[in-house]
DNA sequence: CAGTGGTCTAGACCACGAG
DNA sequence: TCGTGGTCTAGACCACTGT
């Protein structure tokens, strides 16, 4: 008699909180417009049959993704969708997919090598230890966005270099694996393209570019992917919201 | 008998969960190594007389910023500090203190002109607005760093124009105006510099640089600045920590 | 002034990791 | 099995906004 209930559960969903903010982007994405006031945090726990402490929850994270904001006093409203979200830790194919393009690959390379100083560095092995490389080329519609290396850990992803797989990487990873990348470390800088890049991203050389450095882990901090992106800027930019940190210090 | 303690609690500071941010960075920043344990989260909330929730509150600000990270059933632990913390607000001045480096400026212009177009439309004023126009080079040690160009609407910040300061502008806001900054929608997009920047930040032509749009907010929404700023990429990265959104949708 | 969000209390049960 | 963090309940009072 744990989980009687009436029904079985068609979808036994993790919190509350999760549920209620699904409500909610729902709210957001379906008919509101940018300034309408939400329901108060008293109305939607009395709605939900919960706590106001648990709406907070769920609001908080909303407004961390920049899809709302709270004035105290006065109630919470919708955000103007200038900025869709802040950073956040995605896959190419979903980025694009986000920005209503067509993800896909061009020229997939896969090989197994030893690690080397740097790759080894920033993944925490040895040198000698083997690591799968990947190359692609990332398209968008079908046209070339960004150059990508990425090196995994054979140990963490054994046989992966035989695997054939069509799409997001990152979904072989979950699939097969059962490995979620959690967290990443990430290093933007810019730069210009030399001649090579420069003609597999079909940009004239010199033009800018982001690269792009990134270490990924996941939720129990192992080191998963250790990844160069070079993006041509010409189609790119990072848009994000970022707030002033209260511990001012 | 509200706040009685020994002491007559040199900063009535805002609440708990602040001064138990401080005393836990205060841990980190002193002794505590990388993915040394930190105090249970029951332990904090019998030592600060307070519950669980409000150290949970304190933890999950502090894990935000990539201090500290967490693990269910085993515990809470210190980050590395290889990226220090995760994109925030913050003023030129502050950035690069935090970096070590002296900062400064050279040649700053002030001018009350009409918003314009493009201006008014960011600022949400009318056109004919009037906008205080900044500009300044920002240095470092010295070292011309980026090129700044700055608009306040002038009803937000009557007189700036005339009143003479050094250093931070954001210190001005906040002294002179009582105005704080409390989010920014930021675009950054990777480019090239022109003969003209080029010279004025003392790089060859054509040298990579990020061109930086901001827009910025105080804690009631109000729009108080839009800036544009390039700064030289050859001394400068974006360093950010990343997450997965839990919403995958 | 009434109503909003901001903070906090004092418990409870669950899910997960490690011995 | 035990202790950890993850989630949630059912209240309370405060700070601020708008009328």
């Amino acid at each position: 008699m744990t989980t009687p209930d009436t029904a079985p559960e068609t979808a036994p969903r993790r919190g509350k909180a999760t549920r209620l903010r699904e409500y909610l982007t729902g709210l957001i994405d379906g008919g509101l417009q940018p300034h309408d006031r939400m329901p108060t945090e008293r109305e939607l726990a009395e709605q939900f049959q919960t706590t106001r402490l648990t709406v907070r929850r769920a609001l908080d994270q909303l407004g961390h993704e920049g899809r709302l904001y709270r004035t105290q006093g006065a109630g919470t409203f919708v955000s103007e969708p200038r900025i869709a979200k802040s950073l956040e830790l995605t896959s190419f194919s979903d980025d694009m997919r986000a920005r209503g393009l067509k993800p896909g690959s061009l020229g997939t390379t896969v090989e197994c090598i030893a690690a080397g100083a740097e790759v080894g560095a920033e993944l925490h092995i040895s040198p000698r230890d083997m690591v799968v490389h990947i190359t692609r080329t990332r398209t968008a519609d079908g046209v070339a966005m960004c150059l990508e290396h990425c090196y995994m850990p054979s140990a963490v992803v054994p046989g992966l270099e035989t695997t054939s797989w069509d799409g997001s990487l990152y979904e072989v990873l979950s699939r097969t694996y059962g490995l979620t990348p959690e967290k990443a470390e990430q290093s933007i800088r810019a730069s210009v393209l030399d001649a090579a890049d420069a003609a597999a991203l079909s940009v004239p050389e010199f033009s800018p570019a982001f690269r792009v450095q990134r270490v990924t882990f996941d939720a129990r901090g192992r080191r998963l992917e250790y990844a160069l992106s070079t993006y041509r800027a010409d189609r790119y930019s990072y848009d994000m919201v970022i707030y002033r940190n209260p511990g001012k210090s």
